[in-house]
RNA sequence: GGGCCAUUAGCUCAGUCGGCAGAGCACCUGACUUUUAAUCAGGGUGGCCGGCGUUCGAUUCGCCGAUGGCCCA
C-alpha cells in the first residue's frame, strides 16, 4: 500500500495540519480531564434561570466538532461526545485573536477540548462559553452530511465508525444491545449461574445443525472447527459438578447471509441441573420478560406494525397438533423416511435434496408453523429424529422434552430436558450418523467423548440457548442482523 | 441459486429522449460578537462502479462483471 494522493478537501485539511505543527501546537494532542460529559452539563443547568450567580459553571469537555456558525468575531459549534451533543460558543475578545482565528479555522470531524462557562444563549440553548480550548485530533478527511446524515447501507456497514458519528440511531441500536446482554447477565447471575468459557476451536463441530468453519492449528497439525453451538462442552461442566453455568459466546455457521443470518452470532446457552423443561419454560419466561422490562421499560413491543406481548405466561402448542390442524397429516404415523418424502411432496412442499424424515419436518416446519407464531408461544413435542440431545417423553418416545420459543414467527430459543441417559445417547449419534451418511450435511458430528462424560452419569437438567442477535433485533425494531452487528461480514470491495 | 432495483463530488441526491457533468451540505476566499440545517457574496475540487461493445461521440444504449438492497428459493 501507499500514500494516497490527497486533493481536495483532504488536500486543505493537510495543510491545518502543516500549520498547526509550524506554530508549535501538536494536531494530535494529549490526555484531556474533563469535568462533565455534554448530557450532563445539559441535565445538572436544565433548571438553572440565573446564570449570573456562583462560580462552580466551570466546565471541561471534549469531543467532535459536528456542526460550526461562525459569525465574524463570535461563533457557535456542537461538540459530540459519548453522550450526545452540546454547543460551544467562542468570542475573540475572549480567546485572542490566534486561539479564535485557530478556533474559526477547524474543520467538521476535528475533536477538540474546551474549558468553559456555562450559560444559556437567548434561544435558550445550554451552551459553553469558552475561555481555553485545545485541538486534541485533526480529522483530514471531511464528515458524512450533517443534516441527511449516513444514509448508503453498504458505507454504514463498512465504516462503522462514520454511521456511529452520524446516526444517533445507530448508537441507541448498540447502547441497547450492551443493555440487553448486561441484563441477561444480571439477571443469571443473581440466580446463582456461573458464566464460563469454552472452547471456540474444536475437534468436532457438535451441538446444533450447520456446517462449521474450518482451520488448522500448526504447531499440533491439526484440523479444527469453529464451535456452531456451546452445548456439549457446558454438559461436560455439568458432569463436572458445577450445576448452573451459562455462556454468551459467538458461534460459527459456514451458512448463507441473510437478513436474519451472520455466519458468526452470538448465542446464550444455560444448563441447570436437577431442572427439566418446564423449569426452562419459566426462566425463558422471567428472563425475556426481565430483561424487555429493564431495557425498554415495557412488556408490549412493536416489531415491524405487529404487537408483541411479552406478559408471561406464554402459550404452549404443540408441533404434532399444530401440524395436523395445519395440513391433516398425522406426523406420528408417518414411519421411515420414505413415508415422510411422499406425504411432505402430496402437500406440494419443495423437496429438492431431502430425503430424510427430519428434513421433511423440518421443511415442514418452516412453511406451515413458524410463520403463524406471532408469539411468543412455545412450541413443544418436537419428535426424537430432530432432538439428537433431548430426553424423550416418557408418555410417548417419539417426542421428546423440548420447545422452541417463537416470537414473530423467528425461533428465539431452543430448550429440552438434556438427554443424560448415554446408552439413549450413543443411539442418537447412530442415527445422526446414518442421517449424515444419506446427505444431509447438517447432521450432528459423532462425540465419543462426550459420550463418555454422559457414561460417568449427568444429573437431569434442564438447558436453553437463545440467539442473542434476533432478540436484540426485535428489542431494538432492527429488520436486518447487520443493523445490530457492529461489523457483519462483507464482501470486499474491489474498486 | 433466481428475479427486480440501485451505484453520479467526501456525504445526501438531481440530471442528460446519446452532444463540454449539476444542486445542497462539506471545503476554500470575504462580510457578520447569542447562532440553531445561521445568513450574505464569490469559488467546483468529481467525470458519472469496472470492462467490453454499438456510435462521429457513451455518464446515458447493449452485453459481461463487482458491490449493496428488496423479493423468492
Amino acid at each position: 500500500m501507499e500514500t494516497p494522493v490527497w486533493t481536495g478537501e483532504i488536500a486543505d485539511r493537510r495543510r491545518k495540519v502543516e500549520e498547526l505543527r509550524r506554530a508549535g501546537i501538536d494536531p494530535y494532542g494529549k490526555r484531556f480531564s474533563r469535568t462533565h460529559l455534554a448530557q450532563e452539563i445539559i441535565d445538572e443547568f436544565a433548571a438553572v434561570d440565573d446564570f449570573d450567580a456562583g462560580e462552580e459553571r466551570e466546565v471541561k469537555i471534549a469531543g467532535r466538532v459536528i456542526s460550526q456558525r461562525t459569525h465574524g468575531k463570535a461563533s457557535f459549534a456542537h461538540l459530540l461526545d459519548l453522550s450526545g451533543q452540546i454547543q460551544v460558543y467562542a468570542r475573540i475578545d475572549a480567546l485572542g485573536d490566534e486561539s479564535y482565528q485557530r478556533f474559526t479555522s477547524l474543520d467538521l470531524g476535528d475533536i477538540i477540548g474546551v474549558c468553559g462557562t456555562v450559560f444559556r444563549t437567548r434561544r435558550g440553548e445550554i451552551t459553553v462559553e469558552i475561555k481555553e480550548w485545545e485541538i486534541l485530533s485533526k480529522a483530514l478527511r471531511p464528515l458524512p452530511e450533517k443534516w441527511h446524515g449516513l444514509k448508503d447501507v453498504d458505507l454504514r456497514y463498512r465504516k462503522r465508525y462514520l454511521d456511529l458519528i452520524a446516526n444517533p440511531e445507530t448508537r441507541e441500536v448498540f447502547r441497547r444491545r450492551s443493555a440487553i446482554i448486561s441484563a441477561i447477565r444480571r439477571f443469571l447471575d443473581e440466580k446463582g449461574f456461573l458464566e464460563v468459557e469454552t472452547p471456540i476451536l474444536s475437534l468436532i463441530a457438535g451441538g446444533g445443525h450447520a456446517r462449521p468453519f474450518t482451520t488448522h492449528h500448526n504447531a499440533l497439525d491439526l484440523d479444527l472447527y469453529l464451535r456452531i453451538a456451546l452445548e456439549l462442552y457446558h454438559k461436560r461442566l455439568i458432569v463436572g459438578g458445577l450445576e448452573k453455568v451459562y455462556e454468551i459466546g459467538r458461534c460459527f455457521r459456514n451458512e448463507g447471509i441473510s437478513t436474519k443470518h451472520n455466519p458468526e452470532f452470538t448465542m446464550l446457552e444455560l444448563y441447570q441441573a436437577y431442572a427439566d423443561l418446564s423449569d426452562m419454560m419459566d426462566l425463558a419466561e422471567t428472563l425475556l420478560s426481565t430483561v424487555a422490562q429493564e431495557v425498554l421499560g415495557t412488556l408490549h413491543l412493536e416489531y415491524q406494525g405487529q404487537e408483541i406481548d411479552l406478559t408471561p405466561p406464554w402459550p404452549r402448542l404443540s408441533m404434532i397438533k399444530a401440524i395436523h390442524e395445519e395440513t391433516g397429516l398425522d406426523w406420528l404415523a408417518i414411519d421411515g423416511d420414505g413415508e415422510a418424502v411422499a406425504a411432505g411432496e402430496k402437500l406440494g412442499l419443495d423437496l429438492t435434496g431431502k430425503k430424510t424424515k427430519a428434513q421433511v419436518l423440518d421443511e415442514l416446519l418452516s412453511v406451515y408453523i413458524e410463520p403463524k407464531l406471532t408469539g411468543p408461544v412455545f412450541l413443544t413435542d418436537y419428535p426424537v429424529e430432530i432432538s439428537p440431545l433431548a430426553k424423550k417423553k416418557a408418555d410417548n418416545p417419539k417426542l421428546t422434552e423440548r420447545f422452541e420459543l417463537f416470537i414473530y414467527g423467528w425461533e428465539m430459543a431452543n430448550a429440552f430436558t438434556e438427554l443424560n441417559d448415554p446408552l439413549d445417547q450413543r443411539e442418537r449419534f447412530v442415527a445422526q450418523a446414518r442421517e449424515k451418511a444419506q446427505g444431509n450435511e447438517e447432521a450432528m458430528e459423532w462425540d465419543e467423548d462426550f459420550l463418555v462424560a454422559l457414561e460417568h452419569g449427568m444429573p437431569p437438567t434442564g438447558g436453553m440457548g437463545i440467539g442473542i442477535d434476533r432478540l436484540v433485533m426485535i428489542l431494538t425494531g432492527a429488520t436486518s442482523i447487520r443493523d445490530v452487528l457492529f461489523f457483519p461480514l462483507m464482501r470486499p470491495k474491489n474498486d
